[in-house]
DNA sequence: CTGTTAGCGCGTTCAG
DNA sequence: CTGAACGCGCTAACAG
């Protein structure tokens, strides 16, 4: 490991200051001929600052956390692309935690970010996480919560997941669907919580009643879903609320040997790329990822800018319905 | 934003001297009165140590680097996730930097992961990548190359490209299609170069003729792509060496409304859970994603642990060929 | 405009 | 086993 030149060299092979080789370095006008020997000895020295001398001096850390369950699916990794993107133009780094749906995890996840003086945080919290879980380790520093709600004091970015669900099962409705069934696993989540609202909401005020395949974990859902769907009353239409939800119907549907046509209608959240060139091409509601994104960065970013500003703000953004023909329509 | 507390304000509170603190802290034996104490105050103050002076004093950042093109597919996002996992495991943090295949972002990404001082890094180099390319900016620190080849003189982990494609090929062979064509874009990625030699041996080996459909970049692949299948000699097998091109693929069956029964067969690599729902069920050649990144991160730690050594040793994993029905089987 | 100096918070000496 | 003092590399404050 080759010894790293530090200011004090630079300083000393140009024959200046410490503080003009750092005042330099940072666009800060010097004299030019200084200038010129501050960069040649940058360069003969292969001098690099030290971002964690910076980061101790200034307080500042340039680093912006991203909590997240997982990392794994589509919404996630888009989400966590774009943060990277727009965190890398303004100068940050992003350091990555994922907590897995354990309030272990997310609560050692939290500490590292304090530790690491990250300078924003961006997170999608656990079910039932409250403001003073993340108070108590992050006291005042900029936070945004995307794709999860816990308290009006933070900023959020959110789908209008009542709203989208609500459309999604209106369209069943027009299709002349009664029997349209909401299907789910990890009802605690706050976009599913919402989305079962919305879905209830829309179903009460056609006068029909709404009919939940809930369950607390995958497995269990499996179970669920084989019984209802090899029941005489299997449901016409099916809302799934996520596309892990979809891929377990998706599952059943092959399992049952149930053909296309035999098979209930469905609509799923999240859309994916080959989501049209399924054997039923898949009707889904988009999020609109990218700009749910951009309004957590420039949220976090104006926080940070400002102090200790606590934007109190939540944005929700409209769901687009997409439709294939897994809905019914042709 | 609430002042912190310091080593040495637990000190005082706890009436002892601050390395005291320090070494409790760290699980050095201490006087069973002191350590009390000391817990009380450190709860008390709230006290959480500065990983940035940590970094500073003692040259550890604990922080691997992970510079990838992107994270937004599902190879990426699943290594992305295991990488994650085993360096919290191991109390290290995450730095996610994505170069999009652009010299001028990687190496900016590789003077941030510099200036980070990032223990070790996880890379997958862009195309043309050199070793000494990668020492100007990181002299000396334990790097793996994940997915991407550019020196013997590096660890990398890969996938045993050239056979799993050719692997696939006999599989169309053994059908007896004999017009198998080869198509992707972005020729100059490793993988990509590996999985075309392999291809066109297995051809070669059989005394047939390999068709490239290859070109520079997706927009240009599409227009090759309706060429070639709208012409009378179409493919009767494609071989697609990329998630992507499997989706402009499917994009063109689609645009050229070729029934199931009129597409030509088709294999392509990295898998997906829907893989086995598209109209026509996908066959692929699957990546062992978890048992690569364990193989890249337990030689990254090695190298870490124990100092400057360069670990100089490539391992090839299998992939394993998942037979659906998209080539040619029922 | 420039150079010198004093910390940022921690861990690791060195005496005691 | 403990505490005081130093220094990691940098930048803000001060004095020239």
């Amino acid at each position: 490991m080759a010894k790293r030149s530090t200011v004090i060299d630079v300083a000393e092979s140009a024959g200046v200051g410490a503080s003009t080789v750092s005042r330099h370095l940072r666009g800060i006008t010097v004299r030019p001929k200084l200038a010129e020997r501050i960069e040649k000895a940058v360069r003969e020295l292969d001098y690099e600052p030290d971002e964690t001398a910076r980061s101790l001096r200034g307080g500042r850390s340039r680093t912006i956390g991203v909590l997240f369950p997982k990392v794994s699916n589509a919404y996630f990794s888009h989400a966590l692309q774009r943060i990277e993107e727009l965190a890398s133009e303004q100068g940050y780094t992003v350091a990555l935690l994922t907590h897995h749906n354990d309030p272990k995890e997310q609560l050692n996840d939290l500490l590292t970010l304090r530790r690491c003086r990250a300078e924003g945080v961006i997170i999608t919290a656990m079910p039932g996480t409250t403001l003073q879980d993340i108070r108590a380790v992050l006291p005042s520093e900029p936070i945004v919560s995307l794709d999860s709600f816990f308290s009006p004091e933070l900023d959020s970015v959110l789908l209008q997941n009542r709203q989208s669900a609500a459309n999604a099962t209106r369209h069943f409705l027009e299709h002349g669907y009664k029997a349209v069934a909401c299907v789910t696993a990890r009802p605690g989540t706050y976009s599913y919580r919402e989305r079962m609202d919305g879905y209830s909401a829309e179903l009460r005020s056609r006068g029909l009643q709404s009919r939940m395949i809930v369950a607390q974990d995958y497995p269990e859902l499996d179970e669920m879903l084989r019984v209802e769907l090899s029941s005489e009353q299997r449901p016409e239409a099916l809302l799934a609320l996520s596309d892990t939800a979809v891929l377990h119907i998706m599952k059943l549907f092959q399992e049952l040997r149930l053909s296309p046509a035999q098979r209930p209608k469905m609509i799923g959240f999240d859309d994916f790329e080959l989501a049209a060139f399924l054997d039923v091409p898949l009707s889904v509601v988009r999020q609109p990822i990218p700009e749910m994104v951009d309004a957590a960065m420039n949220s976090l970013l104006r926080q940070i800018k400002e102090g200790t500003t606590p934007g109190t703000q939540t944005l929700s953004m409209p769901g687009q319905l997409i439709i294939r023909n897994s809905c019914g329509c042709k």
